[in-house]
DNA sequence: TATTGTTATACTCTATAACTATA
DNA sequence: TATAGTTATAGAGTATAACAATA
């Protein structure tokens, strides 16, 4: 037999394919509203409020800035951003998302949550709303609270 | 004010950063045990029971047939598994995982999940308990009835 | 003719380095 | 000199196609 006994399979195991397949329902429904994940990704970062430069933005969204520019080009010819010079400081752009730019991630958003909530009717209603409630705390985690011992890497020394 | 409301984020937005942060801390357990993630992925199957086929091995971890080859190559070379011919069907090849495979994953486990339990203290008790629940039962639905709506991407005509 | 394993090739995504303009 | 944005290049990872052995 193959037993694992009362172990758990690995957290990043389980959790790996899960979100890969909620990124693959994602892509009709971005293909269908004409935009790109990232483009996604970007209109949500600034439907919570403008950047005042790209990199500011890519950090935030945790891109490197020069992966953002092809897509903050395609976002503003298709209206739903406006990239500005500050006047403060000519070399940066303030970016902030347009009104069309907003019905647009609410409209992509509201058919993505459809699918989730679909997905996690799996769940008994107290577990589903006990795993919301975890994946906020989860992901509000810093990258280095997860990926690093409580002392870091280097406090062998 | 860039208010969201009473919405949450994405479940794929909020997952995906945690996801990879959980990968990002594996790797410095699997570089001090000299192990790929992917031979341990491969390990970690086998010790579920051996496989028949090496297409088969792939097909249940979500790989392609092409990319685990390299892989069983390290894996068989360091002697964590062995790869005969199957008697029955000289194509095959039987894949099973030896002691010391089956040592160096327990081990390599026991250091991985030690990291996300301590990340889980991030959560109460009882919240935790639901998480683990509900992860189990997520990762237990197929690819499909995640990605795609309950009738199938192609049920309109 | 179909399938297993393998190799070789091409493609996608991403990060790094180099350049221009402003400060 | 340092920084914001941009472009060009290189690298890692992955999938696709073609091949040899066996069924």
């Amino acid at each position: 037999m193959a037993d694992q006994g009362g172990g758990r399979r690995d957290l990043a195991a389980m959790l790996h394919p899960f979100v890969r397949a909620l990124v693959a329902a994602e892509m009709p429904v971005l293909a269908r509203n004409g935009i790109s994940m990232w483009g996604y990704i970007v209109l949500s970062a600034l439907d919570g409020g403008p950047a005042r430069t790209q990199a500011a933005l890519a950090q935030a969204i945790g891109a490197d800035k020069t992966r953002i520019i092809a897509v903050l080009d395609e976002l503003q010819d298709a209206g739903f951003i406006v990239r500005e010079p500050d006047p403060a400081d000519r070399r940066a752009r303030l970016l902030s998302i347009t009104p069309a730019g907003h019905r647009m991630r609410t409209a992509t958003q509201s058919e993505i949550q459809a699918n989730e909530n679909r997905v996690l009717t799996a769940l008994p209603a107290a577990d589903r709303r006990a795993f919301l409630r975890a994946v906020e705390v989860l992901s509000g985690l810093p990258h280095d609270e997860i990926a690093a011992g409580p002392a870091g890497p280097d406090a062998a020394g």
